[in-house]
DNA sequence: ACCCACATGTAATGTGTTACATGATTTT
DNA sequence: AAAATCATGTAACACATTACATGTGGGT
């Protein structure tokens, strides 16, 4: 039997909305729209994803018996479909928390492509481009630091809310080194 | 005519393995191959690919007229297919370098997800977690910093290479920044 | 009138992964 | 003899985005 050896490929086990959308469900129950607002702030910062991908993944999992729903009619609103995990969910959930994935966290970071092709054009369009984002990430940055100094500063925390702030904090040290990377970058870049 | 007003979805312009390839190529012409292997080094670190999608990526581009590719036979190994950027290749790759994409990079990390569940569990599931990743982030680093002073430190730098150590700098403060944080976080876990 | 928030979806397309497939040469 | 490197690909599937679609109620 002829076949050589190449085949111990990447074997990402991450990919998982699932387990995002069953961490926060764990939380409390809830609507698929409802989950596409909260993605938006604390948890979705770290795993994104759009509304109409939300509504496919928990059709599915409700399907695979890690969610239950109940539908809720509302006054003067459209009813809505409220999820909340099963117990085979939190196991399944309680499961993948203990496995090891292999792999770092992907990054796909178009500005740094730029970076990579920057002597093709001129260092204006580099610095404009890394000052555009620093700009964005000051916002975030700023945002990030009111919800500490609101919700999480000189309080004392549940261990729930304990691990949420450490998940704010990495969000914090992440955005303070891009812009510190950043200006580094535009020195040198400006002198050129 | 009916429909009501929620659609200025996202609109992620990244997306581009596309001219990440063109980017690498338009250093030096290079096969498939030689690519899935250069993009596990420098410029693959910000944005990664498995040798699969590079193939499929580069027939693509081929049709679309931004590669061209010469059949190269060798002595004693398969032939390879050496593909190089065209003019129109060229002049894509610096239109997509002046669009500004108005979205942060997004982020997948599977290690924030299992903090925000992290009350559903041991302790010790979570530090282990972040104990293991740190590991793997210290490697990475070591391996940034050999490279940093071997081929950049206290040299004078073309404008190529010079973008190029910026992008090696935004990585090793970014191994950095998470390295801090996972000492932070340890702290105060190891307290309960 | 128009827009926004609420609320849920389908269809089509595009991106990315996993598994399978081949086959010569070089190293252990 | 087994395994790794070189070199390229196909097929099936899973994940993710974009566009389309509907309809109520409240604010400007």
């Amino acid at each position: 039997m002829g076949y050589a050896a190449g085949v111990n490929e990447k074997e990402s086990s991450s990919m998982s909305l699932k387990h995002a959308l069953l961490t926060a469900l764990s939380g409390k129950p809830q609507s698929g729209y409802d989950l596409s607002r909260e993605i938006e702030g604390s948890i979705g910062f770290f795993w994104n994803a759009s509304h109409q991908q939300i509504y496919q993944e928990l059709a599915k999992l409700e399907t695979q018996g890690w969610l239950g729903v109940r539908e809720v009619a509302q006054a003067g609103k459209p009813d809505k479909k409220v999820y909340r995990v099963t117990a085979a969910g939190l196991r399944e959930l309680k499961r993948w928390m203990t496995d090891d994935d292999p792999d770092l966290p992907p990054i796909k970071d178009g500005l740094m492509i730029k970076l990579f092709a920057g002597h093709l054009v001129d260092p204006d369009v580099i610095r404009s481009a890394i000052e555009t984002q620093a700009a964005r990430r000051q916002v975030r940055l700023n945002r990030f630091r009111e919800i500490e100094s609101r919700f999480f500063a000189g309080q004392t925390l549940s261990l729930e809310r304990q691990y949420q702030y450490l998940g704010l904090r990495r969000g914090i040290r992440g955005e303070e080194a891009w812009l510190e990377w950043s200006k580094e970058a535009l020195a040198i870049i400006q002198k050129k």
